[in-house]
DNA sequence: TGTGGTACATACAAACATGTAAGTAATGGC
DNA sequence: GCCATTACTTACATGTTTGTATGTACCACA
């Protein structure tokens, strides 16, 4: 869910497929550490740098996309506090919120398929 | 789900960011084109040609290589009949229909918010 | 005056995903 | 012999996503 140019059959082709409202919401989960993010916040509200903490490898340009792209989405809520240095928060929204029943399935759903994909390769 | 390069961070990060179940089961069902064939290989058994009649905008190649893939990471599966001119078939797997209920789940939830977000872009 | 911390922003580069165009094998029907 | 059909394959081009490196604003504190 970036801002994407607008041209030939590459946007064209989004723009049909994004009608489907399933694909739709799976573009937006799609991002690289937008899962993991989202299960850390569902636990707690936090910092940008907290959250950059939890996560090693992640770069803050990363970081800062990911959440970006989820705010604008409506899934999570940025707060800034007018300090020095900054503070921001983030939290889930309700929106957000109202995933985590469907998304633990399909967590369950992944980590069965993940075991017989390592069984295959393992044999 | 695709072969990737054994390089640098891009993959360290892909290696230890699929070890989340939740990641690893979007990561499987991300492809542009692959939860629409999920979902028309869920009311019935369809040739290659069919799957490609029915989405008009999808080239022979991506088909392929969505098929492909889906069939690498057991969600269909694939019958050649050795005629000619060739016959194939593909079908979900059960694996795959396991998934149903859950994607129905979410595509409610996508609809929700494509509504919300429509009615965000309208204003 | 200089340093430190926070939460970014920007320019650039590499890897990946998708799309375009053309070609292939096999064989039945003309 | 030649063409049509089906389900692909290959080489190439374009677009998107992710990562690297560096810079910025703000002000408290030394």
């Amino acid at each position: 869910m970036a801002a994407r140019k607008q041209n030939s059959t590459y946007s064209r082709n989004e723009k049909c497929i994004i009608d489907c409202d399933l694909t739709f919401a799976v573009y937006m989960l799609g991002g690289r550490w937008k899962l993991l993010i989202l299960d850390k916040l569902a636990k707690r509200k936090m910092r940008f740098s907290e959250l950059k903490k939890e996560f090693s490898y992640i770069t803050e340009r990363m970081l800062t996309l990911q959440l970006r792209t989820m705010e604008q989405d409506g899934l999570v809520k940025r707060t800034v506090y007018a300090e020095v240095p900054p503070r921001v928060e983030y939290e889930l929204t309700d929106t957000a919120r109202e995933l985590a029943p469907i998304l633990s399935q399909l967590s369950d759903w992944g980590g069965k398929q993940r075991k017989i994909a390592q069984q295959g390769t393992a044999v």
